[in-house]
DNA sequence: CAGCTGATGTTGTGTAAACAACATATGTTG
DNA sequence: CAACATATGTTGTTTACACAACATCAGCTG
């Protein structure tokens, strides 16, 4: 099992990554995801096809990576550090996350939108933004419920899902225009396990 | 020792040695030769340094193939051929080396004029000139003397020297325009094999 | 002068990449 | 259906790279 990108310290390794991600980002912007093969890549990237497999199970794997890996290249870059429940902190993730969505899309070919492409980068942008949501999230003073997990998850694929309503839908707004409406919406869901939010429990027949 | 760069298949090979020649390149926009180090090097092409040996003596045999492989690309990409003794293709050697001499005065630091950087690049240069010159020379139909390699050194150190005054000297006349004149004094030296004009031996005291 | 510093080469060991060979789907063509 | 083609994974061997350790040599500097 390959270690993760963030961990390895060989430099063959990081630029054998590095050539096999750039290799599929080039060739997304001629071919859809799924006429892309492995071996296509890996001629692109100047790398053997064995190789591939030394770090990738597949090639869905490879945009798994490539995408976390641009996230949070995103992030580092504007040095956006969640640190709890600030919200400014939550609102700059929100706001990276809008920028990188609408790069997402206007890197693509046309041909994009109509595979299966949109569910795979999905599950990738939601692991990274629940990844940068739990490094952050103060563990003390909070009740053990729900979990720290638990709150990241959901907060993550909220945070997508209003965002990509906002990159779909047309409605005109700029991203620092629709980032204060998601907070709204997603503060609620960091502050959950505040003791001073304690939730009732539900009450039954 | 190490094969020459264009024989070389493996495609490990390939990319370490493009890494160190295009770190070179980089270093040389801000630093002069001199102060170039091979840590420094290696840094910048995130290789080991143990293994630049692997591939070079030293940074003058790397600056070496830097400067033949730049000279030969642009050779390649305009389809320039020596063949034989036509005066086109013989022009076309010749311009081409003018734009990479200056090309490479351009890319240069400037402290780099004060330093003992021309002499390796013309030795890089004439190197590369005789190469592509006497890979395109007819061998039948001229007399044995003088050998081919005799008269492809000689035209290739008079190219270059012609160039270097034309590029050295100021006298604002375009490549295009200084061309015509090298020929008219090189063109004998690639003749001088041919029957017609064999060589009256030297009349002594 | 001795002691320090930094660059240079060299060597040996471990590891990642290249490559060929093989087995296994999946699909398509007669 | 068989035959063929193409993409996918897997395996084993060879080769190149990473890295640390060492010896050497110049240039300082007290």
């Amino acid at each position: 099992m390959p270690l993760s990108d963030c961990e390895v310290r060989d430099p063959r390794i990081r630029r054998t990554r590095q050539l096999l991600q750039g290799a599929l980002r080039n060739l997304m912007q001629k071919k859809s995801f799924d006429e892309i093969s492995v071996q296509d890549i890996t001629d692109e990237a100047t790398v053997n096809r064995a190789t591939f497999y030394d770090h990738y199970t597949d090639k869905f794997a490879l945009l798994d990576a490539m995408v976390a890996g641009g996230f949070h290249r995103l992030l580092d870059e504007r040095n956006v550090k969640y640190d709890g429940t600030c919200a400014s902190a939550a609102g700059a993730v929100i706001l990276a996350t809008c920028d990188y969505l609408s790069e997402c899309h206007k890197g693509q070919a046309e041909c994009q939108r109509q595979s299966a492409f949109e569910p795979l980068i999905e599950s990738a942008i939601t692991k990274a933004i629940r990844r940068v949501l739990i490094s952050g999230m103060p563990r003390e003073g909070r009740l053990p419920v729900p979990a720290p997990e638990m709150i990241a998850t959901t907060a993550s694929w909220a945070i997508y899902g209003a965002v990509k309503e906002w990159c779909g839908g047309g409605n005109g707004l700029t991203a620092e225009e629709i980032v204060p409406q998601i907070l709204q919406l997603v503060i609620p869901i960091l502050n959950a396990s505040d003791p001073a939010n304690a939730a009732a429990p539900l009450a039954r027949g």
